[in-house]
DNA sequence: ATAGGGTTAG
């Protein structure tokens, strides 16, 4: 039947697919048909639409294989469609691939603007610099023309491999009438990544025209560098300027760099903004709104609640949203986990599969992070394995990561290297790196030893495990091994990541790293440290000195007694009123004597106290940790 | 066939 068509109007069907509501089993049925009647190979417009039908619906391989059989002189579009394929399917490796392969057999078409555009952003993708290069030379010598377009992305691809000065010659080079609000800010992104906020902020001020992009890259910029005060002017002056109001991709943006500081001055304000601009809205009772995007604002804001330790908010946000998609439901499980409470993850994941959500992968990292971060390993590897094979995921690593360090933090660490050995993985940094923590906090010398050797092979400039094998040795009495791997990393220049509290008080955030003076108010912290530490020698007893020697001589003296968490504590507790509850943030693993202190200020100075460590929150209260003593 | 900011984990 179907050979009667002419090849006109079969070719004019499959393009029409594209456009379908379900294009490719229309498609497929089409296709199938014309290989029944043996008919569509000797038609070339319809086997180049029926290739453009699979590259358009994102089926990179099935548009390969159309490609190779059945498009025999392929056009520069052809050959741009398909490598476009391949990169809207997030294989911007293949991408190059097949760009730099062809190109290397003369078997591709003369790349225009477009193409190279299509390279340069999977280029960017994989911040290949070298793949970059290699393109814009060929761009040089074959004598491709870019526009505008073309040359934006170039230099996108020079910015986010940190090559400025490449892109700052390819900025100068457009002509200012051509130059786009796209190339200003992809030139802003760059610098205030790589040359920072003062230089970024000279940028802005020389856009003359600005978007939502550029407000929200400010703002962000803002945020992340711990002034939240500033960020508030710009969305302010945003508002009053501009008619471009914040999309949910700004919104998002500025709630994840929030998230990332842990501060909430900036959530608040955009929780009302979204709120009042109808962009956030938790009951359907209208349909005339952005579904996808009030889901992704609404996640976005469990999210930045959840990392600010704002549990209960973030929980509250959860059950007042109607409508919820995967990722809501994984944002929620995770933020559960990041607070240790095993058995409200536990409630949701259940939650989950009465109400039919089919988990994934990552529902599966929230929830046996729930486990690993409460030490409550309560069932074995093969429960899990199986549940999870039962819902369809296929255990990664990341997977038997959350078990390993589970087994490891609870003492099993036998359990925790055979289940290593047994996996269908080679152990990665993130696996070793947890059993050595778990050999360091039992004492395990010869098997962190061990895991340390393996350590190396994969990442030999670590530094991290260095010093906690050091300490290891240090508190085995092997003061001479522990001295020589500290030498060892001071000899080649390596540094200990230095431990960095903030607090924010009144919309400001307060810095502090150990033993710093360089706060304007350093006097009365210190003062109030010593009474801290008095009154809590006096009360109880309590041993202040430190349990694990620092090799370090010159850090030992100020270090345990003005660790960054106490100083902002003590500056917490000077600067608001008595009962205010403190939230501080901390970027690396709060300390066991600091979180004994900690929980002996909460009692005493009657406040609650949320610190966010890089591993979890803990919630002081009465004497308590929310963690109760196992992280 | 084409450029910039974006939610979940490790």
């Amino acid at each position: 039947m179907i050979g009667s068509y002419s090849g006109k109007l079969l070719s004019a069907l499959l393009r029409s697919c594209v456009r379908r509501p379900w294009p490719l089993i229309h498609g497929q049925i089409l296709h199938a048909n014309f290989l029944k009647v043996g008919f569509f190979p000797s038609h070339p417009s319809v086997s180049n639409a029926l290739f453009h039908m699979y590259a358009a619906v994102g089926l990179p391989s099935e548009a390969l294989l159309a490609f190779r059989h059945h498009v025999t002189s392929p056009t520069t579009l052809d050959f741009t469609a398909l490598l476009s394929a391949y990169l809207r399917s997030s294989l911007p490796y293949e991408t190059l691939r097949i760009f730099f392969f062809s190109h290397s057999n003369n078997s591709c078409p003369l790349p225009d603007g477009v193409t190279m555009t299509v390279v340069f952003t999977a280029a960017a993708k994989l911040t290949d610099l070298t793949s970059g290069i290699l393109a814009h030379l060929i761009v040089v010598k074959r004598g491709v023309v870019l526009g505008v377009v073309a040359r934006n992305s170039a230099m996108d691809m020079y910015v986010k491999c940190a090559a400025m000065v490449d892109a700052r010659k390819m900025f100068d080079e457009i002509e200012e009438s051509e130059r786009s609000v796209v190339s200003w800010s992809v030139l802003l992104w760059g610098v205030l990544k790589w040359d920072g906020l003062i230089c970024g902020k000279e940028v802005f001020d020389k856009m003359a025209m600005k978007n939502q992009v550029a407000w929200s890259l400010m703002a962000s910029a803002y945020i992340e560098n711990g002034l939240p005060k500033k960020a508030m002017e710009i969305l302010t002056e945003m508002a009053g300027v501009s008619d471009d109001n914040l999309n949910h991709i700004s919104v998002c943006s500025l709630l994840s760099a929030c998230a990332l500081v842990g501060d909430v001055t900036v959530v608040r304000w955009v929780h009302a903004y979204v709120v009042k601009v109808r962009m956030l809205v938790l009951n359907q009772e209208h349909d005339d709104w952005d579904n996808d995007a009030s889901i992704m604002v609404g996640s976005s804001l469990i999210d930045v609640y959840a990392k600010c330790g704002r549990i209960e908010i973030a929980r509250r946000l959860f059950e007042k949203m109607a409508v919820k998609n995967i990722v809501t439901w994984n944002t929620m499980l995770s933020g559960l986990a990041l607070h240790g409470l095993v058995n409200e993850t536990e409630r949701l994941f259940s939650q989950m599969i009465t109400n039919q959500i089919v988990p994934d992968d990552i529902s599966f990292v929230g929830l046996l992070s729930a486990y690993s971060r409460s030490g409550h390993m309560k069932s074995d590897w093969k429960c899990f394995h199986k549940l999870m094979t039962d819902h369809g995921v296929t255990p990664k690593m990341e997977h038997y990561a959350c078990i390993v360090d589970g087994l490891g933090r609870a003492g099993r660490l036998v359990e925790a290297e055979a289940l290593v050995k047994e996996m269908p993985f080679r152990p990665n940094e993130v696996i070793l790196g947890s059993l050595i923590s778990s050999c360091c906090l039992y004492g395990k010398v010869e098997m962190g030893r061990r895991m340390m050797e393996e350590l190396l092979h994969l990442d030999p400039h670590n530094t991290e495990y260095h010093i906690l094998m050091s300490n290891m040795y240090a508190s085995s009495g092997n003061q001479c091994k522990a001295n020589n791997l500290r030498q060892g990393l001071k000899n080649r220049g390596f540094r200990k990541v230095p431990g960095v509290s903030y607090i924010s008080i009144d919309r400001c955030i307060h810095r502090f790293s150990a033993g710093d003076k360089s706060h304007p108010q350093t006097p009365e912290v210190y003062a109030m440290l010593d009474e801290m530490i008095f009154r809590l020698s006096s009360a109880t007893g309590y041993p202040t000195s430190p349990t694990t020697r620092d090799a370090e001589e010159e850090e030992r003296e100020e270090a345990l007694f003005s660790h960054s968490e106490r100083l902002a504590l003590a500056f917490g507790l000077i600067s608001t009123k008595p009962g205010t509850p403190l939230h501080i943030f901390k970027n690396i693993r709060i300390c066991r004597n600091c979180h004994a202190v900690i929980k002996l200020v909460s009692d005493l100075y009657q406040r609650e106290i949320t610190v966010r460590d890089r591993n979890r929150f803990h919630c002081f209260k009465l004497g308590f940790c929310s963690c109760l003593d196992y992280w």
